[in-house]
DNA sequence: CAAAATTCATACCAATATAGTATGATTTAG
DNA sequence: CTAAATCATACTATATTGGTATGAATTTTG
C-alpha cells in the first residue's frame, strides 16, 4: 500500500513548478537541485507529466518546463493516477464492470470499495494550489518567532 | 497502492474460519477448496496467522485450524498489517518519530498523513464478525426472491 | 506398529515492479 | 558552430509478488 517515489516525486515537481512559476521555463537541473532528486530520474517523471499536458516544455538551450495550467486545477489524485496508475486497492475495481468471477459473493469487496472511496476522497480534494498555500502559510509562520 | 493477494487471502481465510467455525479443526485443503486458493500458498499465509495467534492449529491426521478468538476481535486492519506489513502510504510514517530529513518542510507529508488516517479508519472499523454478518444478510436476502 | 493424513519449515522459481543510471539523439540560443 | 537543454531508449540491480516443490515432524487410525 505504498505510494512509490515516482508518484511522490511527481507531486513535488508540480508543487515546485507552481511555487517557482514566473512564466519562465525552469530547468530539470534546478528542480532536481531544490528537490534533491536525481536529474535523470526526474527527467523520466517530468516526461510523463509533459506527455499528459500537465507541464509545457521548451527544448534546447535556455529551455525547461513550466506548469501548464492553474495550480488549482491539478489534484494530487490526478498526478498520482497519471504516474502511479490506479489507486484502487484491488484490481477488480479498475474496470467499470467488475470482471471477477467471485465478485457476487465477495464479502471483502465492500471493504475494498470503501477503502477506494476513502483514498479518492483525500487525494481528489487536495490541489497543487492548496499545497502552495500551505507552504506559504508555513513560511509566513516561521518569520513570527 | 494495491493490497496483495497475501493480505486479501488472509482476510478471506479468517472469514472462512469464522463462518465455518464449529469448534472442530478445519483443514487447509477445505479452506483452499472453498476459497479457490492454492493449498501450498495458503499454508504459508495461515502459518503467519498461526504464529501471531490469530488461529489455533492441531498437527497430524485430523488436524487443522480454527479461529482463536471471537471474530469481533479481529479487524481487517489487524490482519492486513500482519500479513502485508505497514499500510502507510509512505515509509516515514512508520516510525513514531519521523526520520526524514525533509519532513519539516515537506508539504506533501500532510496529505500522506490524511491518507493514512483515512485508510486506517476504514480497515480498523470492519471486523471479521461484520463480514460474517454481511454474508449472512446477503444469503438470507437471496432466499427472498 | 505402519501407513496415511496432516501441519510445519524451507528452499526455490519466474515474472514484475522499483528506483534508478547510462548513452546518445535532437533541438535551440547565443 | 558550440553549449545547453530536452527527449528517447536501453540497461541494471534489487526487491516484491505469487506462487511450487520437497520433505520433516506429528498425530490418528487401520
Amino acid at each position: 500500500m505504498r505510494i512509490s517515489t515516482k508518484g511522490r516525486y511527481a507531486v513535488r515537481v508540480m508543487l515546485d513548478l507552481a511555487t517557482n512559476n514566473t512564466g519562465e521555463y525552469i530547468k530539470v537541473k534546478e528542480i532536481a537541485g531544490r528537490q534533491e532528486i536525481s536529474e535523470k530520474y526526474l527527467e523520466q517523471i517530468i516526461s510523463v507529466l509533459n506527455k499528459a499536458g500537465y507541464v509545457k516544455s521548451v527544448r534546447g538551450a535556455q529551455g525547461g518546463y513550466r506548469i501548464a495550467r492553474d495550480p488549482a486545477s491539478y489534484t494530487v489524485g490526478m498526478i498520482l493516477r497519471l504516474t502511479e496508475g490506479s489507486l484502487n486497492p484491488v484490481a477488480c475495481l479498475d474496470d467499470d464492470v467488475n470482471e471477477c468471477e467471485r465478485c457476487d459473493t465477495c464479502e471483502t469487496l465492500e471493504v475494498w470499495k470503501e477503502l477506494a472511496d476513502a483514498i479518492n476522497h483525500i487525494v481528489d480534494n487536495v490541489t497543487i494550489a492548496d499545497l502552495v498555500e500551505r507552504q506559504q502559510a508555513r513560511i509566513a509562520g516561521s518569520y513570527m518567532i
